[in-house]
DNA sequence: TAAATGCTAACTATAGTATGTTGCTCACGT
DNA sequence: ACGTGAGCAACATACTATAGTTAGCATTTA
């Protein structure tokens, strides 16, 4: 990861917490459904961490929505 | 990497490839344009690594797409 | 003050780099 | 026709960088 975060991460993280809570999900309930870490979660939402495509699909498919629409 | 290969993975690969060829760039020539390794690219379009969103986005930007046209 | 999230620091798994080999296709000269 | 050389891509292998896991504690927020 670079120190200088990448735009198009913040605005996948900014996404993700957007629909999170929309759906009125913490980041622990979510890591369930998407089987990923709690912590892990948040780091992606923080943009500290450079998402591979497979474990966006897991998120996308935890919140119920289109991979697209987490990059918007 | 899984052995059955993710189907978002085969999506992406096929599109890079198509859009590759529609603009007459060789794998290498792509390589060149997004900073990544000649095999790197070819391993993609096969479906054999699971790709992170910021190299996404370079070959996205080396294609000249948006990411959003390599996930449909 | 309890639940949710941020943050650190380690570790393990795998993404990404690099080199070389193989096989294919195509153009060209003879 | 028939080599043969050039360009392209598949594939193997090994290495380096970093994604992803996990635990613990600090901080925020309701």
């Amino acid at each position: 990861m670079p120190t200088v975060k990448n735009s198009i991460l913040i605005i996948f993280g900014e996404n993700v917490r957007e629909i999170r809570r929309s759906k009125g999900l913490s980041q622990e309930q979510l890591s369930f459904k998407a089987d990923l870490h709690r912590t892990y979660i948040g780091m992606i939402e923080r943009a500290e961490k450079n998402i591979t495509l497979s474990n966006m699909e897991k998120i996308a498919t935890a919140l119920e929505v289109n991979i697209i629409e987490l990059l918007k």
